[in-house]
DNA sequence: GGTATATTTCAACAATTCATGAGTAGTTGA
DNA sequence: TCAACTACTCATGAATTGTTGAAATATACC
């Protein structure tokens, strides 16, 4: 993955609102979700959900489908993926200290000083 | 990891600049590098250094120590180690697709179908 | 004390991001 | 054809971000 567009990934994630959509589509898969079911789920305006869906498309984390007058959005896991392992391998270099929360999330806090889920 | 914690990770990623500095300060590990050997290795002005450098550091992406009238900075592993840690379970579920670009980061992209460094 | 070096802070400005509300375009079914 | 529904585009303004250069702060050396 190229530099610009890790950061066109990380700008589109660096953003509340499209984190929140990031994972409230994930644990629907391939199939997704229509915009107005997510407008309705997080209760956005339209044009503001349009407008952070695009960025986060432009940015391939997500992708579309048109069906009927319906439009689908669903996570895209191999763009997601590739920020992650630009993060993780091209900018950390694959540095042990880091990849230890990735490769072992299932450690306490206290074995690995570091937090990986929500209290 | 809370998320407005990573948010402010990602938005302090999320910048060219910063993104360089990771990138130029990981290889020195724990001992970093002053401000001035940094601003030299990448020919930038002292007030912007600054200035990306304070992100960073309240993002908790590097830590800085004093010495004498240097002013050290290094990469924080734990801090990196945490953000990449929350987008890969927090925030994906660690849903397997996408770990695996983590995970085998060795694969060829026609085994895997992820880039997973430049060419 | 005085000067040089290292780093940060500040003000001003340009550029970008984001929310809002109105308007537009395409699809469906009566 | 018309109305209802779904989703997108556009213009506006507020807020934030990033750059620049000057000034301030802090330390070291003579």
């Amino acid at each position: 993955m190229q530099k610009s567009k890790a950061l066109e990934a990380l700008s589109a994630l660096a953003n509340p609102t499209r984190l929140d959509l990031v994972r409230a589509l994930m644990p629907f898969g391939t199939k997704g979700l229509s915009a107005g079911e997510i407008a309705r789920m997080l209760d956005m305006s339209a044009s503001r959900l349009s407008f952070h869906l695009s960025a986060l498309e432009q940015a391939s984390l997500i992708s579309s489908r048109k069906a009927a007058r319906h439009v689908f959005y669903a996570i895209d896991t191999q763009g997601l993926g590739s920020v992650i392992g630009y993060l993780l391998n091209d900018c950390c270099g694959s540095h042990p200290e880091i990849s230890a929360c990735c490769l072992h999330p299932n450690l306490s806090e206290s074995q690995t000083g570091l937090t990986t889920a929500e209290p």
